[in-house]
DNA sequence: GGACAGGGTTACG
DNA sequence: CGTAACCCTGTC
């Protein structure tokens, strides 16, 4: 099904960081698979939207939402201070990036993992604890794939099983988190509907969530957009081009979304950066 | 081939 | 309140 989508770099979104069961297929860099909601989906890049590989029904009731396809990104040009050089450019090379609203719980212990950990390898954790632990269910074409676990499931297993997913130390944190969820001492449901600094709060009482991982689970699951998480890549952007302080008043309600494109341009933007398997540019569909 | 760092958090002192 | 320790793998 062809959706007419302005403002959606499917690639960019893939490798951004927000999200981790999204993939290439075949290391292409216009077709893609994602597993959400007990679904598989394919998205294909077209110059001007996406095709997508699901029902209009589930695209109307689940992915548009997910994709957050009623917000405008192109607002976000028009609000940046012109004389912010930094992020003209920061804004200018994430451009089609879009802040996804993913499923809670998969979000928390994706951001748990994320912790001293490199996107690559966060995936293949994830991948390898959805291989393990998830119901596997069958796409149209009658290939295997894995939802994400329950609370439930992972709440049962141990910190050894865990590590064999090349968890390490945070097994501990996955389990006993699953267990307070599972054993309702945390309420998801409570959480998604309290507002910012609330939720961040709640989400911090669970075992190897601090300010930085609550604030990436505000913004990426709650899509609070004023949640600011701050990693090292942040912190050493803000030190260099902010050291009398980030402009937070001038983009509130676009703080957390300037600063995916902030991150997303200092991981990939400088061409040296080994990190980053591609090139990529401004016109580079 | 060993050392180091990779979107932090916890548990100490 | 600052800081070591936590686990593993890809990279140089």
């Amino acid at each position: 099904m062809k959706i007419q989508v302005k403002d959606f770099h499917a690639e960019k979104i893939c490798h951004s960081g927000q999200c981790f069961r999204m993939e290439p297929i075949n290391d292409t860099r216009l077709h893609f698979s994602l597993i959400a909601h007990g679904k598989y989906l394919e998205i294909r890049q077209e110059t001007d939207g996406i095709n997508v590989s699901c029902t209009e029904d589930d695209w109307d009731n689940i992915w548009k939402d997910y994709f957050d396809c009623d917000t405008d990104y192109g607002e976000i040009y028009d609000i940046v201070d012109a004389s912010d050089p930094y992020l003209v450019k920061a804004v200018e090379f994430g451009s089609g990036i879009r802040i996804l609203k993913q499923e809670l719980f998969e979000t928390i212990i994706c951001f748990i993992i994320s912790q001293q950990n490199n996107i690559n390898r966060i995936r293949k954790c994830v991948r390898e604890l959805c291989g393990r632990y998830g119901e596997e269910r069958k796409n149209e074409r009658g290939e295997s794939y894995h939802v994400f676990p329950s609370p439930e499931r992972l709440a049962a297993c141990t910190e050894e099983e865990l590590r064999d997913c090349n968890l390490g130390y945070r097994s501990k944190y996955i389990v006993k988190t699953s267990q307070m969820i599972a054993e309702g001492n945390i309420r998801l449901e409570q959480i998604r509907s309290m507002p910012y600094a609330e939720a961040r709060e709640e989400l911090m009482k669970l075992s190897g969530v601090g300010i930085k991982v609550a604030e990436c689970i505000c913004l990426f699951a709650l899509h609070h957009v004023d949640a600011f998480p701050i990693d090292t890549h942040i912190q050493a952007v803000l030190q260099q081009h902010y050291p009398e302080g980030f402009p937070f008043s001038r983009y509130q309600g676009y703080a957390g979304i300037l600063q995916q494109y902030a991150f997303y341009f200092d991981i990939y933007g400088k061409r040296q950066n080994s990190l980053s398997p591609l090139l990529f540019g401004k016109n580079d569909l």
